[in-house]
DNA sequence: TTCTCTTTTACCATACTTTGACAAAAACTA
DNA sequence: TAGTTTTTGTCAAAGTATGGTAAAAGAGAA
């Protein structure tokens, strides 16, 4: 079971977000005081510290640079409550993984530490560059190239290439590629997601009608293969 | 089928709300007033609940938190009209999955219901992978192999698989795999079930007609035997 | 504005699901 | 035991849902 340290003063904040992150089975530790809270992170060992930027006794941009500084990884999910604070916090300076801004959902909450331990634990996440049949794939860059000529991808044609590759060989359902792919907060028809495949296959396919790559699978949705 | 409780005194998206939700198959219960809710909530047995902030007789973060403080965890949706209200309905203090904010479309609220349910199922992970025979079965590549090479299953024949390898020795009557694997909102022939016994046999048995894994229980069912 | 990317819509083809009919087997009757 | 009834096996055809596809509408940026 993964362990999360939250380190947040308000109580009434604290218990609710025990109790919910307990529901989804994770352990978790708190301390409400930054100081205290610091101390906790750099000895204790947790998968994710969730990090509340004000705190008493030292605040949560100076924990999170600190323990960065310190040579601790930890993942850090930065709770703020103005969306211009988020600048500072993500980015060298401060070194937090991710933030969610107040008001948020327990849903997306939940989804963004998920997202995070994913990350950390699979390297296949951070693919910069990535083959397979006559298709070479550079993320970094942007770049996709076809038997050595390019070919333009669309930002969105180029994430789900990249979740499909993430999930090679797995049957990923439409409403996997939503959640996934399009985020919490938009919510297209299913029938995009089927579109988006058509287009891909155009592009990246060598008839795109008989797909060798992008796979349909009934009632189920797609898998990818190399 | 789901059930889904909605707790809100406005007749009008009552109304409203109800209709959509019933015609996207989910069964619904409501209450217009605040404790009746609650009580309904605490003592009824829904996959998740609607609730509207603004409730005669108790409110809709009272409701929430009350549910929460008393280990009730339902997935709760909030109902809010303003933005600003949603400060306080955040999942750590009252202890709410998600939100929408009036006005709000179908189409979102049910996209973030089947988000909220299927997170919730999620959770009960089952078989990804499984062997009997010459037959190797892998679910999450949606993959069937008979003596090493593939052979094509649908989305039907896998469930059914699936649910016989859940209950492996035991005897299934037709009428549990039409609750099980059809659900209680289709209503297909028994005649139906032994159609994909039929084709199931022909497909993983070595010798259709004399099936050593789906076995035929006269008066019984079926039952599968590794 | 125009251009590009994203999303919706609509129609069509196809694969899957279900039904119905009849044959075969098993169980019951007397 | 044979005759009758019930249950299951099997196939082919009908019915339905799902996915493929193009084109149009919407959104956003330059």
């Amino acid at each position: 079971m993964k362990q999360i340290l939250i380190i947040e003063d308000d109580p009434a904040i604290l218990k609710g977000l025990t109790a919910s992150l307990e529901a989804e089975n994770y352990k978790i530790k708190s301390q409400s005081d930054g100081e205290k809270g610091y101390q906790f992170a750099k000895t204790e060992n947790v998968d994710l510290i969730i990090l509340d930027i004000m705190l008493p006794s030292k605040n949560g941009l100076d924990i999170c640079r600190d323990l960065r500084k310190g040579g601790i990884n930890t993942p850090i999910l930065m709770l703020t409550s103005k969306k211009e604070e988020i600048d500072k916090v993500l980015g060298f300076e401060i070194g937090a993984d991710d933030y969610v801004t107040k008001p948020f959902s327990i849903r997306e909450l939940h989804a963004r530490i998920k997202a995070i331990l994913r990350r950390k634990s699979d390297l296949t996440n951070d693919i910069m560059e990535y083959s397979f049949g006559n298709i070479h794939l550079d993320f970094k860059k942007h770049e996709v190239e076809k038997n050595g000529s390019p070919v333009k991808l669309s930002e969105m044609e180029l994430k789900i290439l990249k979740f499909f590759i993430q999930n090679e060989g797995n049957v990923i359902s439409r409403d996997q590629f939503l959640d996934n792919v399009w985020g919490y907060n938009s919510f297209p028809t299913t029938r995009t997601v089927d579109n988006y495949i058509l287009s891909l296959r155009k592009k990246i396919e060598d008839d795109f009608s008989l797909p060798e790559h992008l796979l349909t699978v009934h009632k189920g949705g797609y898998k990818f293969v190399k």
